[in-house]
DNA sequence: GGTATCATATGATCAAAATCATATTCGATT
DNA sequence: AATCGAATATGATTTTGATCATATGATACC
């Protein structure tokens, strides 16, 4: 487990934000203010290409970080938008700089916060070298990514949700996974 | 640009090591004992699935580092493979940790080039979504990805390679791209 | 209670990339 | 010079996932 790297920060220094579906916290391009702690709900970071399809790149849930990078950019590279009600801190860029320069423990958490999320990046890009649906769908179980519909399992993932639906159903044809409701697949 | 984080490091703490093509710097599960730059030559991080297929990670050419997430890591999560002959100069894990301990100067770049890592990867997953052969070979291309050979490419994308050469000729049909000789091809 | 919306689910069709096969060229090694 | 291996290159075939279509169950909202 990895300790919070922000208890060490003063604590007037952050802000409580409530949350909605479908709020923006920020978007694409949009100069950076500070990275985000989820205290609950849902926060997704996705881009839009041209064509109206978006795409998952991180997912924070209660209790995780999100746009840790964003510290060192100008910046931001994607949308933050609320996928699920509750609130989050902000945390100011000028507060994580000076505390890297004033408190040396706080710089290792942090620096541990972003090696984690280098690891995490390249699992994900392991999983999406899979060329198989079915593959690369029982992989993304495996490695915890169904927490929420198929079809969110489904665009992580880059399959189409048919192709997603249609796996499940093989997984369990082929007695890897079970089907125990609507929607709800678990492994054996 | 990045100011490198590692001339901070004391000189005798580090060691040069000259590498062959082939030449394996670390494997997947090898307990962790630190980074590695680049001087010269080139080396990628893989991993390689239960079938002998082969996935890229990384590529660090000249001047680059890698494994720098090592560092927070009990075991490296990838095989460090030489594919071009030169040198590289392996850091101890001790002597970051040690870093960012004594020098927040330290501290603040080593987590900046983390945070640079993070972009690249998150780019890197936007790329693998795009659909098309065509685009993402041009998406590729366009990012800098083809600085070796087709086949290199292609797997770096999760392309068969087949479908790479196919896409770059089609983009050279297009009027995109150009071909300057055998496996030579450029934007226009 | 009725309606709208969304996730679930599956069938049918199509496009496109993987795969298989094969030929050529280049560089390295013997 | 001959051989070998690897990259380049393209054609033919097959597989498979995307897309389109459609139906249903659940939830939220008025």
């Amino acid at each position: 487990m990895i300790p919070d790297p922000f208890s060490y920060l003063p604590t007037d220094a952050s802000r409580t934000i409530d949350i909605q579906k479908g709020d923006v916290l920020f978007r694409q391009n949009e100069t950076t203010s500070g990275l985000y702690h989820v205290v609950s709900g849902c926060v997704t970071l996705q881009r839009s290409s041209e064509l109206g399809n978006t795409l998952t790149l991180h997912r924070a849930v209660s209790g995780g970080y999100f746009a840790e990078a964003s510290v060192f950019s100008m910046i931001y590279h994607c949308d933050a938008i609320c996928t699920e009600a509750g609130s989050v801190v902000k945390i100011a860029k000028t507060d994580i700089l000076s505390a890297m320069q004033s408190d040396p423990m706080f710089s290792e958490r942090f620096t541990r916060l972003l090696a984690v999320q280098v690891q995490q990046y390249r699992s994900h890009i392991e999983l999406l070298a899979i060329l198989s649906a079915k593959e690369r769908t029982l992989a993304a179980v495996q490695a915890g990514y169904y927490d929420s519909t198929v079809i969110e399992l489904a665009t992580r993932i880059n399959l189409s949700h048919e192709a997603c639906y249609r796996a499940l159903r093989t997984l369990c044809n082929d007695g890897i996974m079970t089907k125990i409701g609507r929607g709800r697949y678990v492994l054996l």
